[in-house]
DNA sequence: AACTATTTATAAGA
DNA sequence: TTCTTATAAATAGTT
């Protein structure tokens, strides 16, 4: 989107190279906000400039690292392997305590993607068996602690909606001339449908929306072009 | 860029939003390639979809750790939580590849204990949803591995079998008497009910498959349009 | 899954 | 860097 059609790849020149990510990185993250707040899902873009700046983004804010817990629950498989395997030559110039650690990353690793259904063809009918009652068990409890979650959100919801049923009535006998009242259709619809819990939805009618816990201290510039973190 | 204009905020009818997803999630992963590869810096873009699939970019490949820990370096070093505050003890006794090696134990522990069904109070509602999906997947996963692992047991023991007769068999010809040869295959099925075995068949033929290491093996598209991971 | 009218992003220039 | 402007790209709405 240019005056020219752009091959990717690397500019040669410094300058238009920094000009460049002057210009894309606000884009980046622009496009990573729109997509969380547009399709409501977890986004985490992480951009280091040349000289190493961070620019960072995460969907709701403060959650990067819960970002990237649900990400370490996904792919823990990435890294080279084992390390002390392919570089058997290393082992003697690490300490002990190095090796055992990397050791014991490796197994968690590999209990990991077994946990997650994969690399199984080494494991023995027996062992298969138990990993499934093992996966059961942790379904069953996640699920019970799914309907708790949710019970309590809407015990939340239906005790907010008492509270304001209770101010309406004592202002209805406070006035008696007054009977209508704005009604609080909203919160009525949050506990009926099928789990929509709505929280604190303010209607930003114009384009740029405030990030979800963008708690403070930003002037009036679209959030998303600040620079997230580090120096300037 | 579309036929409107675009409110940023969270798109109410599911389709729209799925079909939305659909469309800018390759064009962030995109956008995170481009601003790499012209601009020659690190990226990593991480999306989540509402079901719980992963999505993901890391500039130069394989480099999502290294990239997520210079993060860390940055971000929760910088800041307050510093893991030498935490274990001042070790302070003197650590290397820093020490310090990393144990951080890296601790969030493996921790989102093996969440795939576990254990410690899910920090989690959202979302979040443990998407758990349980995933959860659920690992297990269909799991199942059908046992199933042809079984398959494959049967086999071997109905293969054994079969020898044995053949052999019978053949001594029995050896003897004067007797000419017939009774098909060995009733035998063989009931042993297996109504079950085809078939050595390389694995049944499910939905869901599956993971490509976890497509940094190798990719066709002639450009990668970015390729899903990152988990199935599709 | 395609199409296309528009909006957006941005390359090049000042 | 920042602003401007011509154009390439992305994509919203539609089929």
């Amino acid at each position: 989107m240019g005056r020219g059609k752009v091959q990717v790849r690397r500019i040669e020149n410094e300058v238009s190279r920094q000009v460049t990510f002057s210009k894309r990185r606000p884009g980046l993250l622009k496009k990573a906000h729109e997509i969380a707040v547009l399709c409501d899902v977890d986004v985490a873009a992480i951009v280091f400039s040349a000289k190493g700046n961070l620019f960072h983004y995460a969907s709701s804010h403060t959650t990067m690292e819960r970002i990237l817990e649900k990400y370490d629950r996904h792919e823990l498989l990435s890294e080279g392997n084992n390390v002390i395997e392919e570089f058997p030559e290393l082992e003697g110039s690490m300490s002990y305590d190095h090796i055992k650690l990397r050791g014991k990353i490796e197994a968690l690793k590999k209990s990991q993607r077994n946990l997650m259904g994969q690399e199984l063809d080494s494991l023995t009918l027996q062992d298969i068996q138990q990993l499934e009652n093992q996966i059961d068990t942790s379904l069953n409890n996640i699920r019970s602690r799914k309907k708790e979650k949710l019970l309590m959100e809407k015990n939340t919801i239906l005790e907010k909606k008492i509270t304001e049923l209770e101010t309406l009535h004592t202002s209805i006998r406070a006035s008696p001339t007054k009977a209508a009242a704005p009604p609080a259709c909203n919160t009525a619809d949050a506990f009926v449908p099928n789990l929509n819990i709505c929280c604190g939805d303010s209607g930003e009618p114009e384009t740029v929306t405030a990030p979800l816990g963008w708690t403070s201290s930003n002037n009036g510039l679209p959030w998303w072009m600040l620079q997230s973190s580090s120096n300037g």
